[in-house]
DNA sequence: CCACTAAATGTTATCGTTAACATATTCAAA
DNA sequence: TTTGAATATGTTAACGATAACATTTAGTGG
């Protein structure tokens, strides 16, 4: 394996000549060694050592990715896109990615110190231990649906309120007055609480207020059993913020001989490609992943170029996609 | 950020001694400073810093992915799954992955020598340039899905031409005869060739051979329209191999009013979770994505703690897994 | 009490690269 | 010719950790 000092010497040169080529630094050395040092470097297929580069210059060019959780979260289709989509991106801005997924917070560090993370992007509930984290990692961290109420965050998120509203009044629209709703962690102010109060707030006004045994802050294995919706007292359409969810959801009733929309029409949210697959095909609300993707890299990048940078909170818009799952109740 | 020296000092110690605790040589050091060098440790937070290690050891604790190709491979269910199943694995077992999509074999070794990288894992087809990557990184490497005629290639793969078996037998017993296949990159030796193999020998020895003009080896847009099949003489069943591939087909048949498995019936591969979730639910040919990450990452794991150990191929089951998307012709 | 092993600890050099500073060299202006 | 800036190159030390070897200390049997 060859170094910057088997090139040196070959080109009759000190390391430094030989390091400043490597690093771009043209105005520095002469164009005949510039010349002569990269025909050697391509001759030999010389490759920096960035363990040594992150030693000397604190650089590491590494970038994590952490999520919050365990097992195979890169299963989920929403992980799974959004990371791949980052460390696409990151990789084509000549950084390397790190993907952790922690359980508790003290890992963050851990993760970040052993490798001299120049920056790290963090998705799911980190809230109450961002003041923390960041504390303890003097970095630009980017986070993604944080609503954490810190000044100096930095976060990307979507219009998850707006998204809530986008699906009760096409309900409303469509002639339902007896709608529920399905989150999960509705008691911490993350995206579902938002999805959830956008959501009722609209159903309020349109004088069909959401009541609570309609509301389930829950996995999916603790809703009612779907064969309740067939009677008319229960609610006629379900807003499950998660297409993943829905799709279970309708699966478990498809199983017991109900069908999507005619018993219980379903909205759900992301718009995963698989969401146009199914069968009725799943309306939902759309948010664009890859922009959001985009999006947290860009910030990340300008805040680790520029570590002056104030914070800065974007927030992307999301759409209703009709397709097929909510039944038209209009007479 | 806390260094081994300021342990030593702190702790009145070596450097060295310092090493041996935060490394677990435990015989090498007195009872009494390895509890003040833990509790300090702990007191600070001290983590090492794995750049150093690894210059210094040659021994990164990195372990890199390789996927062939390029943009988001993450989004493809596929690659999520084992990607994210072989990075748990791996972070359990105390390794950093970094996942690199190269389109080109000479970005491999640069991707595996920036990072002193201690083993690697190949997705995708590699055939060609295995002789030359190995060659060029003297580090344990573990293949997936290669069937290189090299001696001493690791490879982890699955019983492909066992998977075209069950699909032709299941379709021949379901009364079909006239059937197609659908795969790509059929001229290399590689999964869908075997898949093709094995589908074709049954329906030969059936008395139905696969005639040419039913054999795709193309990307789904070249297929023929899927109004070809409406008539008679075009083939009653298609083998695709990837159910994502199989899904799409099936939705662009139902955009021309034709229905899967009425018009035609269809078996895919892999048995993705969304396979269960079309409609109708895809007849697939499972293979068990959670174990065949676990025994790379093994196996990995084994070249890595002994080099000298021999290559081994290992070939995982599939199984047929009967959903509702081939009719039953038997009269 | 000495020699001798085993256990505990320390010293030095090194990994590959870069920062910071130092030294030549060149050329133009004074 | 001298001076000064600009350009090109080199030197030294450092980043944090570990390997390999060296030394000290404690404990043992003769």
């Amino acid at each position: 394996m060859i170094t910057q000092k088997d090139i040196a010497r070959e080109a009759g040169v000190s390391v430094m000549t030989v390091s400043r080529v490597v690093n771009g630094q043209y105005k520095k050395v002469s164009r005949e060694n510039i010349e002569k040092i990269q025909s050697i470097i391509s001759r030999y297929g010389y490759v920096p050592n960035l363990s040594a580069r992150s030693l000397s210059s604190k650089s590491s060019g590494i970038v994590v990715l952490i999520i919050r959780g365990k097992g195979n979260r890169l299963m989920d289709p929403y992980n799974g896109a959004i990371v791949g989509y980052m460390s696409q991106f990151l990789q084509e801005a000549g950084y390397s990615t790190m993907v952790y997924t922690v359980l508790d917070y003290r890992d963050v560090t851990r993760r970040l110190r052993t490798w001299n993370a120049q920056g790290a992007i963090f998705f799911g509930m980190f809230d109450n231990e961002i003041e923390q984290i960041r504390e303890e990692n003097k970095i630009p961290l980017v986070f993604n649906d944080s609503y954490s109420t810190l000044r100096q965050v930095t976060n990307i998120g979507i219009d998850d309120f707006k998204g809530g509203q986008l699906a009760a009044r096409y309900l409303i629209g469509m002639g339902h007055r007896l709608v529920g709703f399905c989150g999960t962690s509705l008691s911490d102010n993350g995206v579902d609480r938002q999805r959830f109060l956008g959501f009722s707030s609209v159903l309020k006004e349109a004088g069909c207020p959401l009541s609570e045994e309609s509301v389930f802050d829950a996995d999916l294995e603790s809703l009612p059993p779907p064969d309740a919706y067939a009677d008319g007292r229960q609610p006629t359409a379900l807003f499950i913020t998660s297409d993943l969810k829905a799709i279970e959801f309708s699966l478990r009733m498809r199983s017991q001989g109900l069908h999507v929309p005619q018993d219980c029409s379903l909205i759900g949210f992301d718009d995963l490609p698989i969401a146009g697959f199914t069968t009725p095909p799943l309306t939902t609300i759309r948010q664009d992943i890859r922009q959001k993707a985009r999006y947290t890299v860009d910030t990340l990048l300008n805040h680790m170029a520029d570590s002056s940078r104030p914070s800065e909170r974007i927030v992307l818009d999301v759409s209703l996609v009709v397709r097929g799952s909510v039944a038209d109740l209009r007479t």
